[in-house]
RNA sequence: GGGCCGGUAGCUCAGAGGUAGAGCAAAUGACUCUUAAUCAUUAGGUCGAGGGUUCGAAUCCCUCCCGGCUCACCA
């Protein structure tokens, strides 16, 4: 579909066949700025100390957003990386050239200037031009300068746009860009190694969603995307690498809304001779860090309320706290229709929900995540919700499990990792029967690989899998994923 | 998948049966310190798509597409 071309691009057009025709190449390679726009105020402010009235000459160069012509003065503001800088053209200090080529310029053009930083009277930085470049010509026009790019599908669908209208999405892509930084520097200081791990699977196991399946050709088989960086990690403490982390991409083929989009990052960690008592001190200084790093303070709001990531967080039972909230022991309701019951009983609609860990889960998102605002880890998880953690010491039927919450949502999952091979066998195989038991339900799978390597013997270690892109919405404050995530699956048009 | 809201000029929005509107952006002209510059003039539309009702539909009805919120599902 060839999209209409209207006036404006037709003007556009038209102005670049005459650069053509002046020989003006309108996308040349040979500008090298020496001064950003933040490198022109810092300049103007020596410059003045010294008592001068301009500086030398500088190249500096930007995005035209606005051409405010004033007879023979013409204003135009050009915005880089850094900010935002006004030129000034008077027709007292450029040649005729130059008064051709300002005359062929649109909002949205690239170009370069040289000439001095000084101040007008009305006290606003400029740099005067010397001379002008074209840099590379627009051919079509920007939002408007006022109102902005307001269209959510436009600005997720042209988000080049909204970085361009929208100041404060660049500085989520950056501050996203810090995050990780920290969190990258914070797992190195403690001596864990960094690696990649594949993304194209045999076998989309270590954890429990629907995956995304693909095909090779070479090989003549189908693959899958990964779900999860976990049981590629273990083998890696299977090996020897006693500190391992990896941060990557998952891909999860379910729903889509403000909390999840298909694709999405974690960071996951192992961690030998630790426990999940270990990792939960090593999340929660981790998260302290990259918030007090990035905001000099482990207070910052998120949407209504005050977040404070102070260490230690709260530690909540699982048990204990779903006693409490809702009545019910899941120890007493180990047969499933007795825990369908029960929670029907308090009002819960179980009508979707068939396996056991399925109404388990259900009961904790109704009855605890809600009010997990302040940072959390909830605690000691059923053994049957868990088919990776260790058991507990104390009582076969829990594992050594936590997940931390802020704000209602989760954002990490940790365990003391099952290193018994012959326990490992019978958890996947008893995820495999319940899948065919409820093929409607996602279970985790078998990967007789991952069991051949903790045959081997997998030292005592503790796992943590950390979402990025929620640790980014709660630390930028942003209600939905899409907006940390610079471009959300959408459908296509 | 259900419910609610939305899609009108490049952008931001009005218009809710009777000639398709404004501001910014664009074009032309005036102006050598403007910065949402100003002033004058001009141009710009498959009103998300398709069907229906009507003398007449952007507007009412139906189907579909896209998005947002929400519930369900999912971790």
């Amino acid at each position: 579909m060839e999209p209409e071309i209207n006036a404006i691009i037709q003007s556009r057009l038209k102005k670049l066949e005459i650069l053509n025709e002046k020989g003006i190449d309108p996308y040349p390679t040979d500008f090298k700025p020496t001064h950003n726009t933040m490198d022109c105020l810092n300049l103007l402010d020596e410059t003045e100390k010294k008592d001068l009235e301009k500086s030398n000459d500088i190249h500096s160069a930007g995005r035209i957003t606005a051409i405010r012509k004033m007879g023979k003065a013409v204003f135009i503001d050009i915005l880089d990386e850094a900010g935002k800088i006004q030129l000034l053209a008077r027709n007292n200090t450029i040649d005729d050239a130059t008064k051709e080529l300002i005359e062929l310029l649109d909002i949205g053009d690239w170009v370069g200037v040289i000439g001095p930083v000084f101040r007008t009277r009305r006290n606003e930085p400029t740099v005067q031009v010397n001379s002008l470049k074209m840099l590379a010509k627009s051919i079509k026009p920007l939002p408007e300068k006022w109102h902005g790019l307001k269209n959510v599908e436009t600005r997720y669908r042209q988000r080049y746009l909204d970085l361009i209208a929208n100041r404060d999405v660049l500085n989520i892509v950056k501050q996203r860009d810090s995050i990780v930084f920290e969190l990258r520097k914070f797992m190195k200081e403690l001596g864990f190694v960094e690696v990649d791990t594949p993304i194209l699977v045999p076998i989309p196991a270590g954890g429990m969603a629907h995956p995304f399946k693909t095909y090779h050709n070479a090989l003549d088989r189908e693959l899958y995307l990964r779900i999860a960086t976990e049981l590629y990690l273990k083998r890696m403490i299977v090996g020897g690498i006693e500190k391992v982390f990896e941060i990557g991409r998952l891909f999860r083929n379910e729903g889509i809304d403000s909390n999840h989009n298909p694709e999405f990052t974690t960071m996951e960690s192992y961690e030998a001779y630790a426990d999940y008592n270990d990792v939960m001190e090593m999340v929660e200084n981790l998260f302290a860090h990259i918030v007090f790093n990035l905001k000099g303070t482990y207070e910052i709001p998120y949407g209504e309320n005050k977040l404070n990531f102070k260490p230690p967080w709260k530690r909540i039972n699982l048990r204990q706290s779903l006693i409490e909230k809702s009545g019910i022991d899941y120890e007493e309701c180990s047969d499933l229709e007795v825990l369908k019951d029960k929670m029907s009983n308090i009002g819960i609609d179980v009508r979707n929900q068939l396996s056991w860990a399925g109404l388990m889960d259900k009961l904790i998102s109704e009855k605890l995540e809600p009010d997990l605002i302040q940072p959390t880890f909830l605690i000691d998880y059923p053994l049957e919700m868990s088919p990776l953690a260790k058991r507990s010491k104390d009582n076969p039927n829990i594992v050594e499990r936590f997940e931390g919450f802020i704000a209602g949502m989760e954002v990490c999952n940790a365990f003391t990792e099952l290193n018994d091979p012959v326990d490992q066998r019978t958890r996947f195989e008893n995820q495999e029967k319940l899948r065919e038991e409820f093929p409607e339900e996602e279970r985790d799978r078998l990967d007789e690989d991952f069991l051949v390597a903790l045959e081997h013997g997998m030292p005592p270690t503790g796992g943590v899998g950390i979402g990025i892109d929620r640790m980014v919405m709660l630390i930028l404050n942003q209600p939905s994923i899409r907006e940390v995530i610079t471009f959300p699956q959408l459908r296509s048009l």
